[in-house]
DNA sequence: GTTCTAGAAC
DNA sequence: GTTCTAGAAC
């Protein structure tokens, strides 16, 4: 058993991560250029999920929920916890290295849109401190290459930062081209989320994180969300998200 | 974060 | 009457 590696108990219903105090350097492979998955740990957490099963006897549970904690609040489970369990999908993962995992996003709201995730448990930009400048550099680093590797990235804008108040727990870097050409986008929140100030420039962050030690959010950011819509490229105010949507078109031909 | 849908807006 | 938004989800 490794640290990152996933246990599932009952037939995937309860993922847990395995996690030490002290994470030893260099427990994952790291490689420089992204690539399609990693073989070698498919093959580490069939083995773990093997060993687990053979252990159950034949008393197989019942998945109904019950008032216990497994999934109500916000506890494992809960909607808010997923990108934990997506970043530990080899399936889902387009780069890795020993720091960090990149994923796609699972709804889309633009033709490319990564998420770069810090291995180490961050809950949220509040916990982040001096000693995380290096990994939030790296976070950049990791986004920039997403970028240049990207077959439209000469025709394309893109942009990478955080949201000022993410629903997703655990600290992550959008990585999105600037087409916002994607059936995901549905509404209000999700456009004025990377094209007001709720949506914070890595680069800003980093400067922020190196010269106070933390990272503070402007209160009245949920605000931002219900900003009218506003094209980020002419500037043009649009009346609702189908048109908004329509008028992408103009700029993003495909 | 998404889905669903009541009722506002047109 | 149809389109679209915005709030609940136990």
């Amino acid at each position: 058993m490794k640290p990152g590696q996933q246990l599932h108990v009952v037939n995937q219903l309860y993922p847990y991560t395995v996690q030490f105090k002290e994470d030893p350097t260099g427990s994952h492979g790291g490689s420089k250029r992204p690539r399609e998955s990693a073989s070698e740990d498919r093959e580490n957490q069939r083995e773990a999920q093997k060993t687990k099963a053979a252990k159950q006897t034949e008393k197989v549970s019942v998945p109904v929920s019950h008032g216990d904690a497994t999934n109500t609040s916000e506890g494992v489970g809960h909607w808010s916890q997923g990108l934990k369990t997506s970043m530990q999908d080899p399936k889902m993962q387009v780069y890795k290295d020993d720091k960090v995992v990149v994923i796609k996003d699972k709804y889309p709201k633009a033709r490319y849109h990564w998420l770069v995730l810090p291995w180490q448990s961050i809950p949220s930009l509040k916990a982040l401190r001096e000693e995380h400048c290096d990994l939030v550099k790296h976070m950049q680093q990791v986004a920039d290459q997403m970028v240049e590797q990207c077959p439209d990235a000469s025709s394309l804008r893109f942009r990478t930062g955080y949201h000022a108040i993410p629903s997703m727990s655990h600290v992550h870097l959008h990585v999105i081209s600037q087409d916002f050409d994607s059936p995901c986008l549905k509404n209000k929140k999700h456009w004025n989320s990377f094209t007001t100030d709720y949506f914070i420039e890595s680069h800003d962050l980093f400067q922020m994180l190196e010269a106070n030690g933390r990272v503070t959010v402007k209160e009245g950011a949920s605000e931002l969300l219900k900003l009218p819509l506003r094209c980020h490229v002419c500037r043009k105010d649009i009346p609702t998200i189908p048109a908004l949507k329509e008028h992408l078109k103009s700029h993003f031909p495909r």
